[in-house]
RNA sequence: UGGGGCGUGGCCAAGCGGUAAGGCGCGGGACUUUGGAUCCCGUAUUCGGAGGUUCGAAUCCUCCCGCCCCAA
């Protein structure tokens, strides 16, 4: 419960099922200090989170989770935007945290599954395997940032919001007279209190940061930089350099700190490899099977198909060109609004 | 110091007598449980400087300043 409506109403939706609920929250960062670290799990939150669960009639705990979440979450953020690629810090909350240690936890309490607040739904195929698939609100749907959950996961886990609309949440919420109803939807990044990624990433790892230029596809210099942690693909605001027409990140080399730009045309490519693949329905796909993938959250998933690799790798070939595919972000295949799997772009 | 070209907002650039296009960049907003993208709004009382002509000039004239190219 991170003290928002969204798993504030999936508490009260199991517990009105009932269900036999004990209300977990997670301690993400040092509380001690004045400064606000984070946008959710403040102080604040852990006490909405409380109160929800008092008002409904059911246990809450607080876990601290500030060391596994800066070992697993922040390190890895921090690392990937070092390493020049563009991580999803949300997914790995999911599947490292989450459903992990978290699940640990919650079982250690006699708990049969966690339930938590995301838009997307689980259910089980025919043949008995569990599928993932995406929230009934497509504007709200999150099985993006979920498609590292296996199937003992997935058999683990529950998502009773799923199949609700953000507005059919809050008018749930209001109903149950739940203060958190009207609360804003979070957004970008939770440990990163102003927005600022590049100065966080700069804070947790000085040493890491080292300067480089900005160069046309040539090679040839366009201006300098303050670190590749700085760029992205696809990026247009933020170069510092002016042209006739507007100029797109093409490629981040970390070691030489070179950050090509070139015209958004220059984005496009028709195939990817992915890294970490994670066949969320349970079938590898040793032959090529059509689906449709999106390859950023909010992406119009392109068609095209798939296969499986070794050392659980994956390719895919789009019918349709797409436009910067960004190493750290994920690939997310699916067949109609069933998660098939999805790896890290490599 | 002969010939030619040019100096318009941070950058590129239109306008060449009728009262400063556009793009880039930048700032703000929308959108968004990642980053980016996308969309919307804003961004020169002023055209290298000083005079002059004119009802009126960035646009014409004069001088000055500063660049660039070709010759020597």
């Amino acid at each position: 419960m991170s003290g928002g409506v969204d798993s504030s109403v999936a508490a009260a939706v199991l517990a009105a099922e009932g269900h036999d609920v004990v209300g977990l929250s997670m301690q993400l960062y040092d509380q001690s200090g004045t400064q606000a670290f984070g946008s959710c799990c403040t102080l604040d939150d852990l006490q909405d989170a409380r109160r929800v669960a008092a008002a409904i009639g059911f246990p809450h705990y607080i876990l601290n989770f500030e060391r596994q979440f800066q070992q697993t979450v922040v390190a890895n953020f921090v690392g990937e935007y070092v390493a020049g690629r563009t991580p999803i810090p949300c997914a790995h909350c999911n599947s490292d945290l989450k459903f992990s240690t978290l699940l640990e936890r919650a079982q250690g309490l006699g708990a049969e599954v966690v339930a938590t607040g995301h838009y997307a739904r689980i259910d089980q195929a025919p043949d008995g395997r569990w599928r993932l698939r995406r929230g009934v609100d497509p504007d709200k749907d999150q099985a993006y940032f979920l498609f590292s959950l296996t199937q003992d996961q997935l058999a683990r886990a529950a998502f009773p919001i799923g199949a609700l609309t953000k507005a059919n949440v809050r008018a749930h919420a209001r109903a149950l007279g739940l203060q958190v109803a009207d609360k804003p939807d979070s957004q970008e990044i939770c440990f990163v209190p102003d927005g600022d990624y590049a100065s966080f990433v700069e804070r947790q790892a000085p040493a890491a940061v080292k300067a480089g230029t900005v160069a046309d596809e040539s090679g040839r210099a366009l201006a300098t930089h303050a670190g590749v942690h700085r760029f992205t693909i696809g990026q247009r605001k933020g170069l510092g350099v002016s042209s006739q027409a507007p100029l797109y990140v093409l490629r981040i080399d970390a070691d030489s700190g070179q950050v090509t730009v070139g015209q958004r045309a220059a984005l496009d490519r028709r195939a990817l490899t992915a890294s970490q693949v994670n066949w969320t329905a349970g079938d590898v796909p040793s032959d090529w099977r059509a689906v449709a993938a999106q390859i950023r959250h909010r992406h119009r998933p392109a068609t095209g198909r798939v296969r499986a690799l070794p050392d659980n790798r994956a390719e895919f070939e789009s019918d349709e060109p797409l436009s910067a595919v960004t190493p750290g972000q994920a690939a997310v295949f699916y067949d109609g609004d069933v998660v098939v799997g999805g790896g890290w772009i490599d």
